[in-house]
DNA sequence: TAAATTAGTTTATATTATAAACTATTTTAC
DNA sequence: GTAAAATAGTTTATAATATAAACTAATTTA
């Protein structure tokens, strides 16, 4: 009756990144930190698992010298998003 | 931007539980645990917090003289669950 | 040039979800 | 009639998770 939720998208912070991450060519990490409103260190340790797991690319640069951390999501994730949405529908439809 | 999803029901079994519970008069234990394959003490442990949370009631009596645990959800409930859903489609929406 | 700011990462902690182990009856099988 | 299995749960231990605190390294500001 009620399929499993992938749990790598079941998490606030991380499902809130892959809503933006969708609607957007690609996005910084500071300016995901600040549309999430969350800490740098919680936001790293998603990210690092959204890459991990292949939903999203993560790619470190250099702005001057400063470091450039810029994010993009995958097919493979904009694909999870889309059947978590599904399976969430399952749960909230009344 | 992202308003903060309940905790209380960004829970897989508890959100399976109140998905069930809102359509529904009442519903025991045993049809829960099997609507939502989830084991008796996982699920013992959702329905004491959703208890706790007064998201619904728990009614326990006897049918013969085995156990009868029979839920509830309450108007708390089915309003945190509305308003719940309403800010998850802000996440889910593109 | 010392203090604060920026852009992160690593690590420790607190919370949570979950199942394993347990209790107490009741039914079934021999 | 009693031993074994099943029913209906609860309590407790463990594994996983989310989160922030503490840290690094460079840069700007005062």
């Amino acid at each position: 009756m009620f399929k499993e939720l992938d749990p790598l998208l079941h998490s606030q912070l991380r499902l809130a990144v892959m809503s933006i991450l969708i609607s957007v060519e690609s996005a910084e990490f500071t300016v995901l930190k600040e549309k999430t409103n969350s800490t740098a260190g919680n936001l790293s340790v998603q990210l690092d698992k959204l890459s991990e797991a292949g939903y999203i690319t993560i790619d470190k640069s250099f702005k001057g010298k400063k470091p450039l951390t810029t994010c993009k999501v995958t097919n493979k994730g904009i694909n999870a998003f889309e059947e978590y949405v599904n399976t969430l529908k399952e749960y909230i439809k009344k």
